[in-house]
DNA sequence: CTGAATCCAGTCCGATACTG
DNA sequence: CAGTATCGGACTGGATTCAG
């Protein structure tokens, strides 16, 4: 119990100021969070259904991003004592406040793929060919709607 | 050269769909780079002068994540070839759109600092004193406003 | 002053297996 | 169904040292 349990250091000491920017901040930096409250915006999903949404989450990642999102306020989780035990995860109103700004930004990130595309293409033959080692970025799914 | 060369990686492979929302994020979700383009909001400034200015980062952390935004086309990099090597970073016109939104998250961050916290020790009471082993988010500095 | 290169601890997260 | 536990590889980023 010191890893998957809860996640989302990532920041650690800075100076003596802010804080809270860091912690969102740290929140949709992360690789699935930011998805996962796509995937909630507009209706609450059970477990295995938002995994099946995202899409490539594993189970650990998808249970610890859920608990810290409930923690923060962000997610509300409904427990029905059902026979086969039924969990249903809800963006809370605090939790759209949050998915606003947010969509914000992956919509500007849609819009300009094609931008930065071309910027890097620009800085990788001005820099004579030599390419980075930065790994490509990989695919990811847009931002909601289902 | 295979680590602090190029960075943002983060996301690793994904399904086959969108790509650049990962890019976006994992972007702005560092450590640092957010904080970059906060203090780049409104004025250029020299290496020295932005370390100083963020406080806390390493150079070579700031040289890989000046780079990083330099490739993507948010920053310009100007070199004056004087005696002592002076070099300016300034957001450009695309810089100044993503630091748009991006201050959007960081103002939501502050304004609703009270209510993470306070979700959280509602969260840790209700789990019964089980602290998490999540570790408490450092400072940092404010947004921007030079 | 502006970086580049190396060393290294701490994290993230994917795969797999097991439980109520 | 909804998790928990563990292993292991990959990546982040801090400190330090060296160079143009």
């Amino acid at each position: 119990m010191q890893e998957g349990t809860f996640m989302k250091p990532r920041h650690g000491h800075i100076s003596e100021s802010c804080r809270p920017i860091s912690e969102i901040l740290s929140l949709i930096g992360d690789k699935w969070t930011s998805l996962i409250i796509g995937r909630l915006r507009g209706e609450p999903l059970r477990f295995n259904e938002l995994k099946r949404r995202v899409d490539g989450i594993s189970q650990k990642v998808l249970t610890a991003s859920l608990r810290a999102l409930v923690r923060d306020g962000f997610v509300e989780r409904i427990e029905y004592p059902t026979v086969p035990p039924s969990v249903e995860y809800r963006l809370t109103p605090f939790g759209h406040e949050l998915a606003e700004p947010l969509s914000v930004l992956q919509q500007f990130a849609l819009d300009n793929a094609g931008r930065m595309e071309a910027a890097r293409a620009a800085y990788d033959a001005r820099t004579g060919g030599e390419k980075p080692d930065r790994q490509k970025t990989q695919p990811i799914q847009p931002a909601a709607v289902p």
